[in-house]
This record gives C-alpha cells, structure tokens and sequence, in this order.
DNA sequence: CGGGCGGCCTGGAGGC
DNA sequence: TGCCTCCAGGCCGCCC
C-alpha cells in the first residue's frame, strides 16, 4: 500500500487528532507482526502518555511522545492506523489499539502482517537500525539530478531497482517509481551508468512532482489505502502507466506494457520510455 | 560487494 | 459453486 505520499496523508490526517493528547490505555491484541510487537515496551512507554507530534521518516509514521519516546509504526503493505468513534468490537485483524483520553480509539489493523509497531527513545532514532542506512527525503530539498548521478557511480542497476534502494532516496515505491520514470521518460530498466545529467536533473524533478501530486490528492488508494478518518486518496485516477497495461497511453497513445524486474512489476509505455 | 531472488502473510480476482 | 494459481503498495537477508 503505502509509500511516502500515503504515509505523509496519513500523518496529516492524524496530526489535528493525535497532538497533544494523551493516551489513556494500550492494548495489544494481537503482536504478531513480521517483527513481533514487544507487548511490554510499547505499552509502558505509550500508555498514559501525551502526544507532542507526528513526523514522518521514508515510509515510517512516528508518533513522538513527551516522555521522550517515540512511537514508530510501519504500515507494510496492508497496514491501516484509523481513529474510530464507534464500539470497542475487536475488528478483522487488529493488532494493536490505544484509547484516547476523549475516549476514541486508534486502531492498527494489518491483515498481512508485513507491518512493524515499535517504541525507540526519541533522541536514539536516527541510529536505529530501521533507519541508519536510510537515504534522503525526496521532498526535502536534498534531491537533485547531481545527487542521483553522484550516487549511481560504478553501479549498473536498472534505473527503477535504484530509485527504489531506500539506501538512496526513501519513499519511492513501485507505483511512483513507475510513474516518475514515465514523467522522466526514462525506460524503467535502463542502466543507471547510462542516463546523463540532464535526464538524471529530469528524474529528481519528476520524483518531487509525482510525490507531491500524490499528496495532494490525497495518496493511491488501489484498494484498501484510507488516511486516519477513513478517507480514500484519489491520485489512482492520475496514474499513467501503473497498473495501466493494455491501456493507450495519454501522451503518446502507445500502448503501455507491464514486465517484471526483480519480481515486481515494472508499468512502462513503449513510446514515450527508451 | 552490488544486485537478484525468495520469504514473510492474507485475500481478492480470474481461470477452469 | 469450488478449487487452483497468480498477484498485490515493503523489506530484509541470503546468496552468487
């Protein structure tokens, strides 16, 4: 599901929430996850806490508290953190809720269990080993056409497995790696040894726009994305080439094929991407 | 050592 | 209707 756009929505849709509200009861239903839920720590440092805010790391939602403990959660591929005014019913595949201290609930449900829930102190996350290596924020300024070209020295990736190396530039999944490469015009398996500066300027831009539009409308809900309030995002009808096989494509008419690259489909159009 | 691949899970779609 | 196979937005570790 989520890469950074859905990510950044649903912190978004969180923060007027969540800031300054203190947690009144932790509980974990369910702590397997593909890193089980240490049932001990994450209740001890969330429960009867207060939230001070909401940041977000590559594709991790931190939820930092004001004891100094951060609250990290990953979604996976099926992960989904709601607030839910209705009854306390355990739903399908919930793993983990908090009360708030109004008496509504924020629930984490994760039908495939690909995702993480863990507590970290604050001060100690950028060394954490989910995040030691991570590369840098594709909204923030760092990424540019020269980053790229820096970074893809000596390598002979496929253009697509090394924009999605989250040791380079996190967030970028397989939709908007697909699709940033389209915007650039870049063949999603070309070699990172052969695309010139310009093109590599090109791609850092087409990066930040698709991110960005992303964002604004709201994230890809390609089935069962929704933000904290249950809110679908509406970007899947900008998509031009994801999950677009067989379909013309609306720059150029040719028609847009899917291959795999290192077991993920890779959605191109013939036309356009050399 | 860069990079490809399998494994972790459930559920929905489509073929027969 | 039911059974089978394939596929899915991520990530890590293993192996060549």
């Amino acid at each position: 599901m989520p890469e950074l756009p859905e990510v950044e929505v649903l912190r978004r849709s969180l923060v007027p929430h969540l800031e300054g509200i203190t947690i009144t009861l932790t509980e974990v239903l369910f702590p397997v996850l593909r890193e089980p839920i240490d049932l001990r720590s994450v209740i001890s440092h969330t429960q009867d806490g207060r939230i001070r805010r909401l940041r977000r790391r590559a594709k991790y939602l931190l939820i930092e508290f004001e004891n100094n403990w951060t609250l990290v959660v990953h979604l996976g591929m099926s992960g989904q953190l709601t607030l839910s005014e209705g009854g306390r019913e355990p739903e399908p595949h919930e793993h983990l809720r908090f009360t708030l201290s109004d008496g509504r609930l924020l629930r984490f449900r994760d039908p495939r269990r690909f995702g993480m829930v863990f507590v970290v102190p604050t001060d100690e996350l950028p060394s954490d080993r989910h995040f030691a290596h991570l590369g840098i924020e594709p909204l923030e300024g760092e990424l540019t056409g020269a980053y790229l070209a820096r970074e893809s020295v000596g390598r002979s990736a496929p253009v697509k497995s090394f924009l999605m190396d989250n040791r380079r530039v996190v967030g970028v999944g397989n939709i908007y790696a697909c699709e940033a490469l389209h915007l650039a015009r870049i063949h999603p398996k070309r070699s990172v040894g052969r695309i010139s500066a310009q093109r590599w300027d090109l791609l850092a831009g087409a990066v930040r726009t698709v991110l960005q539009r992303a964002i604004d409308e709201g994230g890809t809900t390609l089935k069962d994305f929704r933000d904290g309030t249950g809110q679908s995002g509406y970007f899947r009808v900008s998509l031009e080439v994801y999950d677009r096989a067989g379909k013309p494509c609306r720059r150029c008419g040719r028609v847009i094929r899917r291959i795999v690259q290192t077991g993920r489909s890779s959605f191109y159009c013939p036309g356009c991407q050399r």
